[in-house]
RNA sequence: GCCGCCUUAGCUCAGUCGGCAGAGCGAUUCACUCGUAAUGAAUAGGUCGUCGGUUCGAUUCCGACAGGCGGCUCCA
């Protein structure tokens, strides 16, 4: 038997190792058992991959970012098989590993109720700890097409493979068929029968037994290649991890998210609500949730002004001749409710402010002196959402959005985008996030919806990226993500729990100006056409209002807080103390509550701090006689004996610090 | 919009295999006045989401609609 050199690759180290002819990829592992694949020249093989002269090898433990992809794929593998030994009619489509889980879609007569599920898991954990084998079969275009011929998902895949559009032919399809030749991998039991095969590209876990811990989510259905006029598949949802400790960590992360779900909050913390009575996603503000709403637009409308904005208004609804100049109405006639007839005119609630602006831009003649003019203002729209989309205050029928335009000279572009850029970090930054991405959207190419010449995308879009790449901050690709008019860039902030939302947008449009004619007179006395530049800090204040009460989980910073100062007596003879107290609090603009229920102390503390008030103001015998009060923080931190004067100063500074305390 | 599940008191939820419903919290009233997360007692509160069907009888079974939840598609 020949030998053969190989490289054992490490993070730190490379290694020369000589092997017998014949040795597979594990025999270098099996001292480290974390490792479940192999790395070979920059491809993922299975363990038993056999090696071969000169092949760089690195072994990929379970939880790198590959290693937890093939652990997630592979425990799908497990999931179909669970799911054709109990449903045998059921036909597979696709099942790729996704963030913190996977898929596995099916095509079955009656959906999968949440018994299924339970029977599926239960059928899983037998294959798992039956220790079945995956083994790896390459098999030719035509043979997989004969031995599949009951999977016409599978089948179909294999054809667009064929055409050369598998990748593109779904999300997750590349982990079926990839782009070179087919393999199936069949799972072999003990008695070292194949217990189950499936169409994969691989790589797989060596075995069954390796999936350390996994559950079953939810089932729910989903196109067939992810097109609304295909089929609906039932689709189930799993997790899959590398021990039962980050299964417990992953499963705690989702009861986290779930406490600081903005729809509780608003009810617990009597935010706002949804009356039926007003119909799907038409939020209303209560009391409490009124003055969160006011201070952020009273903060975002002073920020404008002082960022060179000007206030406007504009009313709700237009004729729909606006909408048609502006482009919108041919894109967005679906989710615009439908036009109202008075009069021989149509007209129609807006869903968007800019063609409204663009009337107020050419209400006159425009000097290149007057640029940049920057219109800002809170615009109510509504947009007809389809009902399943509906959710909270993030997708709504009815928004405020903190529409602004700037219109400026070509030249003056570049310098505008940066500025906006530093506005809108500053705006998100003052409201406590500070851990940031940009998102670049462009437009397909392919895609007829998007207007303008080439040469116009492309000036917009360099221009977009240098202002995004000289931020410094981390820039994401989104082809396709653009708006029909221009493409944009986006703010995407990470919250307190890590999940990103996306915030502000900037987007640059060279559409409209056109289509309104809009015109300014240049130094040389020629008319030019201005730049167009959309920002939206909050982008709608509702949504921007449940993603801070989540990132917050309804504990805000004092200047947020619908109540910052909870007055709480020992005993009803401290009522009025700490009545003067508070009112001298909200002579000074603090909003304080005194509460002088008949509740013991001890329950008012529990009231407050589940109102999350961020100051409970406690003051007994011992605070009075001592001119002073005591304070209780959210977290059952204590300062005692706190000097009035300063206990007022102190809960000021915070406010006008913006500190969370 | 599509698929599935859900809708009982202000909130969270029991319950009725078809015979007009219950708890805790909350609210109101009374008593208690207490030093850092729930004092006690009493009272009020529901045409069981809406409309239709089956039935002697429907909150319960069936259907439609509305609203919610989880996904999919969509998101200017």
């Amino acid at each position: 038997m020949s030998d053969l050199t190989i490289v054992l690759v490490n993070a730190d180290a490379r290694e020369e190792r000589t092997v017998t002819t014949g040795t597979k990829a594990w025999e270098l592992f099996t001292e480290t058992p974390d490792v479940i694949a192999a790395r070979v020249a920059g491809a993922l093989k299975d363990l038993s991959y056999e090696l071969a002269e000169g092949d760089e090898v690195e072994g990929v433990e379970i939880s790198s970012p590959d290693g937890l992809d093939i652990l997630r794929h592979s425990t799908a593998h497990v999931m179909a098989q669970a799911v054709q030994q109990i449903f045998p009619e059921a036909k597979l489509g696709i099942g790729p590993p996704v963030t913190d889980g996977f898929y596995y879609d099916f095509d079955v007569e009656t959906p999968f109720v949440p018994e299924d599920l339970v029977k599926v898991e239960s059928a899983m954990r037998k294959i798992v700890k039956e220790n079945q084998r995956f083994e790896r079969r390459p098999v030719s275009d035509h043979d997989a097409i004969s031995e599949l011929k009951d999977e016409p998902y599978k089948i179909e895949l294999i054809g667009l493979k064929g055409s050369g559009n598998a990748e593109d032919a779904a999300e997750g399809a590349n982990v079926e068929v990839g782009a070179g030749e087919l393999t199936i991998y069949d799972n072999i039991n003990r008695k070292g029968e194949a217990a189950w095969g499936d169409l994969c590209r691989g790589p797989h876990l060596p075995t069954t037994k390796r999936i350390p811990a996994f559950k079953l989510m939810r089932s729910a259905a989903a196109y067939w290649r992810g097109d609304e006029k295909n089929k609906q598949l039932q689709r189930i949802y799993g997790t899959a991890w590398p021990s039962k400790e980050e299964l417990a960590g992953y499963l705690e992360r989702l009861e986290e998210a779930e406490r600081r779900d903005h729809r509780k909050l608003g009810r617990e913390l009597d935010l706002f609500s949804f009356p039926d009575e007003l119909g799907s996603g038409l939020p209303v503000f209560h009391p409490k949730g009124g003055v969160v709403k006011r201070e952020m637009e009273d903060y975002v409308r002073r920020r404008h002004v002082e960022e060179g904005f000007s206030y406007v208004g504009t009313p709700h609804i237009s004729k729909d001749g606006l909408f048609h100049t502006s482009g919108h109405l041919p894109y967005y006639a679906d989710t615009m409710f439908p036009p109202m007839e008075l009069e021989g005119a149509k007209y129609q609630l807006k869903a968007m402010s800019c063609p409204m602006h663009n009337l107020i831009f050419s209400s006159r003649g425009r000097s290149y002196r007057e640029l940049p003019l920057r219109l800002f203002e809170f615009g109510t729209v509504y947009r007809y959402e389809k009902s399943g989309v509906v959710h909270g205050l993030t997708r709504v029928r009815g928004l405020t959005q903190d529409d602004s335009h700037s219109y400026v000279t070509p030249e003056q572009a570049p310098g505008e985008i940066k500025h906006l850029l530093d506005f809108v970090l500053g705006v998100l930054k003052d409201f406590g996030l500070d851990d940031f991405y940009l998102e670049l959207s462009t437009r397909d190419a392919d895609n007829a919806k998007f207007i303008g010449s080439d040469e116009q995308w492309e000036t917009a879009t360099s221009i977009l990226e240098q202002v995004a790449v000289e931020s410094g901050l981390e820039l994401v690709p989104d082809p396709g993500g653009a708006a029909f008019y221009g493409p944009k860039i986006s703010v995407q902030a990470r919250d307190a729990i890590g999940r990103t939302w996306q915030m502000s947008t900037i987007q640059y449009d060279f559409n409209q100006p056109e289509r309104f004619g809009l015109e300014y007179q240049a130094a040389d006395g020629t008319r030019q056409q201005p730049v167009m530049i959309h920002s939206a800090k909050f982008g709608s204040i509702e949504r921007f209002l449940g993603v801070l009460t989540e990132h917050y989980a309804g504990a805000f910073p004092p200047w947020l807080a619908p109540v910052q100062v909870e007055a709480i007596p020992i005993a009803e003879r401290h009522n009025e103390y700490l009545t003067e107290i508070a009112a001298r609090m909200t002579k000074q603009g603090l909003r304080v509550e005194v509460d002088d229920s008949d509740d013991r102390m001890q329950k008012k503390i529990r009231n407050a701090q589940l109102q999350k008030v961020p100051f409970m103001m406690i003051a007994g015998d011992a605070d009075i006689e001592a001119g002073a009060v005591s304070f209780r923080y959210r977290d059952g931190r204590q300062d005692n004996g706190v000097p009035v004067d300063e206990a007022i100063q102190r809960v000021l500074d915070a406010v006008a610090g913006r500190v969370q305390v």
